[in-house]
RNA sequence: GGCCCCGUGGUGUAGCCUGGUCAAACACGCCACCCUGUCAAGGUGGAGAACGUCGGUUCAAAUCCGAUCGGGGUCGCCA
C-alpha cells in the first residue's frame, strides 16, 4: 500500500505525466456539476484532485458523495495546470491529479469544528476532539518542529559524549518541592510510589556511579495548578556532569540549544554565548529573577533623593531599612491618572507593596501627588537620577527591598506588554547566576532552600552560613528567555561538612536528614565526584521557538486547567475491586470532603 | 483557596450596558437542487439555538440580580 504512495504535498511540475496514487483526507471540495475538485490533504500537504464526469465516470460517481474529512485513495495522472489555472499560493499549485479511480477508504461524520482552517475553537472542544485538532496544519507543524528540535538536542548531547540514561518513573515520594503524583502499590498495600518531579536524585547518583556525563529527555510530573506555560506533565532536557564547573555546563547548554534551535527552524536564532547577569543585578535592575531584557524601563534607586525628605511615608520606609525605587516611563504623560490609581496600584498591591506614587514631567514641570514634598535640591537629584525628559512619567514605590522589587518588577512587565516596548520576534536569552542559597518565607518566617538543599554554596559565602544565611549565595543558575524561566541548574554539594551546615541552616534534624535523604548521603560516603547539572524545560523552549502563547499548542495531548484529559476523561473513578486490591478506600464524596476541610 | 474574563444553532460571533419591536441576526459548516475549471468556487432553496443550568426581580429577561456548572487567564502554589 505504501510503496506506491505519493505524498499529497510532494508533486511538482517536473512530475507531470507521472501516474501516481495519493491517500489523504478531503480538505475541501468544489463541485461544479460535471467536474469536481477535491483538495486532498495528508501530512505532507495538499493536492488538487480533478474528477471529470466524461473522462472518469466511475470515479465521478464515487466522488459525488464525498464529504469533508473522508479518507480517499486516488489514482490518476499528474498534469500541469493551464496557465490561468495555476494557484501560486499553494506548493502544489502548478499541477493537479486527473483521476482515473477514486476509492473511499473511510467516511467521516461532519466534524464538530473546522479542520481546514486555523480558526478559534473553545478549548474544551479542541481537547475533547483532540485527534481532529491534530489534523490542523498549525499543530502538525508545531509537533513536527518539536520532534526535530528534540532529535537535534539528542544528537547534540550524543556528540558531546553524554550518555542517555532512563531513570525510574516509580520512585520514592520526595518530602520537599512540588506535590507528588502518587501511585499505590498492590504488593505493598498502603504504600505508594511517587512519579518523579524530576530525575534529580537519580542523576546525581549516576555521577556517583561514574557515568560522568548523563542526559535524558525526561518526563516530569508535578501535581500543582496549571498555567498557560505549565502542564502537570512536561518534558525536560536533563543533564548532569562530573568534574566540571559552571563554565562547562554553560558551554554545553549554549552549544546544544543554539544548534538545536537552528535545526528546528525556530523563530530567529539563539546566540552562541548567552549573556550573564547575577541574581543581585537582575533584582536591582529589573525587580525579578527572570528579567525580560527585550526592553529597558530599568529600576532607578531614588533613595538619595529622599534621604532627608519631608514626605513622611518615604522617610519612614527608609528609616526602617526599606528602599525607594522608581521606573521612568518614556512618554508616560499619556498614562491617565486612573491607570496609575487603579491598574498600576492593583499590580503593586498584588506584590504586597503598600502603594505607589507617580509624577508626570509636563511642559509646565513635575506634576503629581508627591510633587509638593520635594525641595529644590531634591528635584536636582531626582532629575539627575531619572534623566527624565518632558513627556515622561515616573512611578515610585517605597517599601521593603523585596516588596519594592516585586512591585516594580511586575509593573515593569505590565508596562512592557501594554506599551508594546519590545520586538516580539527578538530572543532575549541570558544566564542568571549566583542565586541566593536560602529564602525566608514571608508568612512563616522559616528559612528554605531556594533551589534545593544539595546546591553548592558560593565559596566566598561559606562563612556566613550560620550567622547570615540569607546573604549566602549559591552556585545555582537559571536560563531566562523573554522573561520566562527556561531551566535551572547548579553545582552540587559533595562535601559532607558543607552539606551538614546547609541542613543546619534549613533546620533539618539529623534524623530527618537520614529519613529523607539517607540514601543520597550514604552514596556520597563512597567517593562522589564533584558534579553539577541543568534541566531545561523543553515545552517552554518550543513555545518560545514557535511563538505560541500556550503550552497546549506544542503538546499532542495536553490537559485542561483542571488537569483533566478531556478526550479519555482522565482522571476517572475506578472499580471498587481495583481499589480493594490496592488496599485503598476513598472518602464518600472526595470533592465535598476536600471543599469542607479547613486548609 | 482568591481575583478577572468568557458561555447564544455544529463552529465562530452580533444582540446583553440603555428588559418588551428577539420562538433571536450574520459568517462558515450541514442538507437538497443547479452548474464541466474551481481553489475561502458560485447560485437557489432548506434544516438547525427558546440564549450553559437552577433560582430570583419584573406585567415582561438572551438582556437585570444570585447561585451553580463548564472553559480560559492570573495570584497563591510550582524545593
Amino acid at each position: 500500500m505504501t510503496t506506491e504512495r505519493t505524498g499529497c504535498g510532494v508533486p511538482r511540475k517536473e512530475h507531470a505525466g507521472n501516474s501516481m496514487t495519493v491517500y489523504g483526507w478531503v480538505d475541501r471540495r468544489r463541485d461544479h456539476g460535471g467536474v469536481i475538485f477535491i483538495d486532498l490533504r495528508d501530512r505532507s500537504g495538499i493536492l488538487q484532485i480533478v474528477i471529470n464526469s466524461d473522462k472518469a465516470h466511475e470515479a465521478y460517481e464515487q466522488a459525488k458523495d464525498v464529504r469533508l474529512e473522508w479518507v480517499l485513495k486516488v489514482t490518476g495522472e499528474l498534469r500541469l495546470r493551464d496557465a490561468e489555472a495555476v494557484n501560486p499560493n499553494k506548493a502544489t499549485g502548478e499541477v493537479e491529479l486527473h483521476v482515473s479511480s477514486c476509492e473511499v477508504l473511510a467516511r467521516a461524520a461532519t466534524p464538530p469544528f473546522p479542520v481546514n482552517e486555523d480558526s478559534e475553537v473553545e478549548e474544551s472542544i479542541r481537547l475533547r476532539y483532540r485527534y481532529l485538532y491534530l489534523r490542523r496544519e498549525r499543530i502538525q507543524r508545531n509537533l513536527r518542529q518539536r520532534a526535530t528540535f528534540v532529535h537535534a538536542l539528542r544528537t547534540a548531547m550524543m556528540e558531546q559524549e553524554f550518555t542517555e540514561i532512563e531513570t525510574p518513573l516509580l520512585i520514592r515520594a520526595t518530602p520537599e518541592g512540588a506535590r507528588d503524583y502518587l501511585v499505590p502499590s498492590r504488593i505493598s498495600p498502603g504504600s505508594f510510589y511517587a512519579l518523579p518531579q524530576s530525575p534529580q536524585l537519580y542523576k546525581q547518583l549516576c555521577m556517583v556511579g561514574g557515568l560522568d556525563r548523563y542526559f535524558q529527555i525526561a518526563r516530569c510530573l508535578r501535581d500543582e495548578d496549571l498555567r498557560a506555560d505549565r502542564q502537570p506533565e512536561f518534558t525536560q532536557l536533563d543533564i548532569e556532569m562530573s568534574f566540571i564547573t559552571e563554565e562547562d555546563i554553560f558551554q554545553v547548554l549554549e552549544r546544544t540549544l543554539s544548534s538545536s534551535w537552528k535545526a528546528a527552524e525556530f523563530n530567529g536564532e539563539l546566540p552562541s554565548k548567552f549573556p550573564r547577569m547575577t541574581w543581585r543585578e537582575a533584582m536591582d535592575r529589573y525587580g525579578v529573577d527572570k528579567p525580560d531584557v527585550r526592553f529597558g524601563l530599568e529600576l532607578v534607586d531614588l533613595a538619595p533623593v529622599f534621604r532627608n525628605t519631608s514626605f513622611k511615608v518615604f522617610a519612614d520606609v527608609l528609616a526602617k531599612g526599606g528602599v525607594v525605587k522608581g521606573i521612568v516611563i518614556p512618554g508616560g504623560c499619556d498614562i491617565p491618572r486612573s491607570d496609575m490609581e487603579h491598574t498600576y496600584m492593583d499590580i503593586v498591591h498584588r506584590a504586597r507593596a503598600h502603594g505607589l506614587t507617580y509624577l508626570y514631567y509636563r511642559e509646565e514641570g513635575w506634576v503629581g501627588p508627591a510633587a509638593k514634598f520635594l525641595s529644590e535640591e531634591e528635584w536636582t537629584t531626582f532629575a539627575s537620577l531619572t534623566k527624565a525628559k518632558t513627556g515622561d512619567a515616573v512611578v515610585i514605590v517605597a517599601d521593603t527591598p523585596g516588596r519594592t522589587a516585586a512591585a516594580l518588577g511586575a509593573l515593569r512587565n505590565h508596562l512592557g506588554a501594554a506599551r508594546k516596548l519590545f520586538d516580539p520576534s527578538e530572543n532575549a536569552i541570558l544566564w542568571v547566576t549566583e542565586f541566593p542559597m536560602f529564602e525566608r518565607d514571608e508568612d512563616t518566617g522559616a528559612i528554605g532552600a531556594l533551589h534545593h538543599p544539595f546546591t553548592m554554596v558560593h565559596a566566598d559565602d561559606i562563612d556566613k552560613m550560620t550567622e547570615d544565611p540569607l546573604m549566602v549565595r549559591s552556585r545555582a543558575y537559571d536560563i531566562v528567555m523573554n522573561g520566562r524561566e527556561i531551566g535551572s541548574g547548579s553545582i552540587r554539594i559533595t562535601n559532607p561538612d558543607i552539606q551538614r551546615k546547609v541542613f543546619e541552616a534549613l533546620a533539618i534534624s539529623p534524623e530527618d536528614q537520614q529519613r529523607k535523604f539517607g540514601f543520597l548521603l550514604e552514596a556520597f560516603e563512597y567517593g562522589p565526584p564533584p558534579h553539577g547539572g541543568f534541566a531545561a524545560g523543553i515545552d517552554r523552549l518550543i513555545m518560545e521557538g514557535l511563538r505560541e502563547e500556550n503550552i497546549r499548542d506544542v503538546i499532542a495531548f495536553p490537559k485542561n486547567q483542571q488537569a483533566q484529559e478531556l478526550m479519555t476523561m482522565a482522571p476517572a473513578l475506578v472499580d471498587d475491586a481495583q481499589l480493594r486490591e490496592l488496599g485503598i478506600a476513598t472518602l464518600p464524596n472526595p470533592r465535598h470532603e476536600l471543599s469542607t476541610t479547613p486548609s
